[in-house]
DNA sequence: AGTGAACCGGACCCACGGTCCGCATCTTAC
DNA sequence: GTAAGATGCGGACCGTGGGTCCGGTTCACT
């Protein structure tokens, strides 16, 4: 047997650790503003403790963010239409990247964390890799459709953390004038295309 | 007369620092590997010259992209059709786009060192609100796009510098490639909308 | 040439991510 | 219950890098 079960005072401290660090980026304005220290103080324990439970920052943070994506990524792997793999393609595109907008909009100081901290860009996180396939493969089974990668990055890059911070935060654009601005956006996308050169 | 004209040492030294900086931007892979102290060490002037110059970091990296960006700028606001605002809007719009990602990837590192170190979100940057402002002043003029605004910054966050640098750097998409991905995408959100409720 | 202001440079400071190791605590065996 | 070993704890410590400061130097103007 090669798994040992870990001792319980490492369960509750990691516990008491992801706690304090939703709560500390959840009550402050950018995630830079709160430090190691700061979450290790807050969850009462030492900052050894935190490294060793998570690695390093990155690692915190997408520990936190995996917890909370998980309800989503549950509905999206198994779930029932028009999130889940049932739905015929050109509902499941919208039904995705709108959950994926309303989750970055539940969790902005997270997903901002996340994209910030990314030791460089988002793009080489696994949980874009994730989104991204998936939603490739979706739009690969829409008909007209030649550049589902790209168009998968297009469309993610539309609901990117920092963008909807601006909007949200710092415009003050409500939570359904976003979903419908990327709702309308993504039906011009899927949209079956024209006669090429019908311009003017 | 309150303007002083600048001592020449000043102004030399600036050059030299914007020459240094460039070159080692774009000599190394991460923008974060470059420091201040490397900065100054390769201009061959202390770190004191450098802040007082440029006031931080993200004044040195702005000064620096505002520079390359200029002739972009120029053809842009003054410039012959497409670029230039005599362009009819279904033209310019992918022009616009397309002479953004042209100089994205021309200048990759500085795109990337810009949107990373703008001490949070690119959204804050003065140029950005200029490609956006000018973006959707065009997009207006395109009858049947309701939400210019958004559709913008949708169409801007496609040529983002982490993804450029993702797709053409890491995953190596040839430069014509993403130049045509990006028309098509564009094309497809130009393209007259068809009545609404026609999906399935 | 002389004077004062502007500028130079690198020693210095501080905040923060990450490491280390002596000590406490848990688990397991008896 | 208790002894022994493994595992985890915590906070002092380190390296790094952005930003500051001030004595000395160089420039501009007369």
């Amino acid at each position: 047997m090669p798994e040992r079960r870990p001792r319980k005072d490492a369960v509750r401290n990691r516990a008491a650790v992801l706690a304090a660090a939703d709560s500390l980026f959840a009550r402050c304005e950018s995630p830079e503003a709160v430090t190691m220290a700061d979450i290790a103080a807050a969850a009462g324990v030492g900052k050894g403790t935190l490294f060793r439970a998570f690695g390093d920052r990155t690692g915190l943070i997408q520990a936190l963010y995996a917890e909370r994506l998980e309800p989503v990524r549950n509905a999206v792997e198994a779930g029932p239409p028009p999130l889940g793999p049932a739905a015929p393609p050109l509902e499941r595109v919208p039904a995705l990247l709108d959950a994926l907008l309303c989750f970055k909009l539940d969790n902005r100081h997270l997903a901002l964390a996340l994209e910030e901290t990314g030791s460089g860009s988002p793009y080489q996180a696994e949980h874009y890799e994730r989104w991204h396939s998936t939603l490739q493969a979706v739009l690969e089974r829409i008909p007209g459709l030649t550049d589902s990668a790209f168009t998968a990055h297009a469309l993610l890059a539309a609901t990117r953390a920092d963008l909807v911070e601006h909007l949200v935060g710092h415009q003050h654009m409500p939570r359904e004038q976003l979903r419908a601005h990327l709702a309308a956006f993504t039906a011009r996308i899927l949209q079956p295309r024209a006669a090429t050169g019908a311009v003017g």
